[in-house]
DNA sequence: CCCGTTCGATACATGAACGTATCGAATACA
DNA sequence: TGTATTCGATACGTTCATGTATCGAACGGG
């Protein structure tokens, strides 16, 4: 009993939670533009506008705030990539979909790069590798159950196995374009890439891309 | 004239191309294990068993020593690779050469943390960026100059464009081969699922897998 | 074998980031 | 509105990493 009392305020003031907001943005700009590896606490606080103690208030560690961050946004792109594979019927327009998925997917560079830092950072911890391998996995079945949903409707996908190994086709060709999109930063360039690389492997091989 | 002059021992000792070597060889270990953004200059000495003084004789700064680890490995797996490439002969045995280059490519988890680590890294300086675009670059054009060498010989790849595009298509798969691979560290699925991919992507969707 | 050069160890000074303890202000609830 | 509680700012001590300056030892050329 004595114990996970340790940090439940009785009463959570709103002003806690628009600090705690706060620093969570600020970090995401701090974070997206030197790297996490290179911030300190107190670049972050001041970033957001307050000193450190608020910080402490908030988080015991910078890997704690991080950790939320992450599980935020990547919670906010994962209903952004369901409701853009639910828009569409029962038949699946591949390329329209992919569209639409890599719409979601590559529109904001400084996440790639954050989203990256904590890949780094999960590589490590295997606490925090299994949040985010639990992440992909949810990811990745809603692409499945996507295509899945689609088989008989539509041509079946390709050469891969079921809908999940191509599910995983898929999630791996984003994670490649990830890569190279950091490096060389042309958004345009990597979408239709990542278009060209997802109709093709989603497409029968009998077809001509473009 | 003074310029440039700035580290330019006449003689150079054999005594100090070792320490290098010692520092170098010890970065890797400690990036590996804790990764580029937590670890401290003392403590790669310390791997190394130096004192600070050596690595300052050696590098201004760690990003220097990072940098010059990085072109080390990456040169030596390029060559690898440029090998498992050159080993069959004019036809393409697509699924042989796949092993090749696969067992070549995924061998080492510590090289792949690292690798992650400078991408990290150049994704947020441009000089660094450039160095590791063009370190890829060689790698692609390794890949594509041994596709389009079998065109004819072989079978025509994919529906991807040229050779180019599909050695585009590999990299990018080994890329996102290689981000699930640090988060589930299971080297040997890795090593399949590449594989599958590649196959997958080089041979025409007609075939069946496996 | 000797001597000038180079290398790496040691000692030092400095600054940065950390975590804590404390205090006043803001807030929620009666 | 009064009051107890929570929140965030401030000040402090501490640790740690950094970069430099200096010195003795190893080294290579003659």
């Amino acid at each position: 009993m004595p114990m996970e009392d340790r940090n439940t305020p009785k009463r959570v003031t709103r002003r806690r939670v628009r600090t705690r907001a706060r620093l969570l943005d600020a970090a995401f700009a701090v974070f997206a533009a030197k790297g996490f590896g290179r911030v300190s606490i107190e670049e972050v606080c001041e970033a957001a506008g307050f000193s450190r103690g608020a910080f402490y208030s908030n988080f015991a560690t910078l890997d704690e705030l991080f950790f939320a961050l992450y599980r935020e946004r990547a919670d906010l792109i994962a209903d952004q990539v369901a409701d853009a594979l639910a828009q569409d019927g029962p038949d699946l327009d591949v390329p329209a979909s992919v569209e639409r998925v890599t719409e979601v997917l590559l529109l904001d560079v400084d996440w790639l790069l954050v989203k990256t830092d904590f890949l780094v950072h999960a590589a490590r911890d295997p606490d925090v590798a299994r949040a985010l391998l639990d992440h992909r996995a949810r990811l990745r079945q809603a692409v499945a159950d996507r295509l899945s949903r689609a088989r008989g409707h539509t041509e079946l996908p390709a050469v891969l196995g079921d809908a999940d190994g191509a599910a995983r086709a898929v999630v791996a060709a984003y994670d490649g374009v990830t890569t190279q999109l950091l490096l060389d930063r042309d958004v345009e360039a990597a979408r239709a890439w990542l278009g060209q690389l997802l109709t093709a492997l989603l497409t029968d091989g009998s077809r001509t891309p473009a």
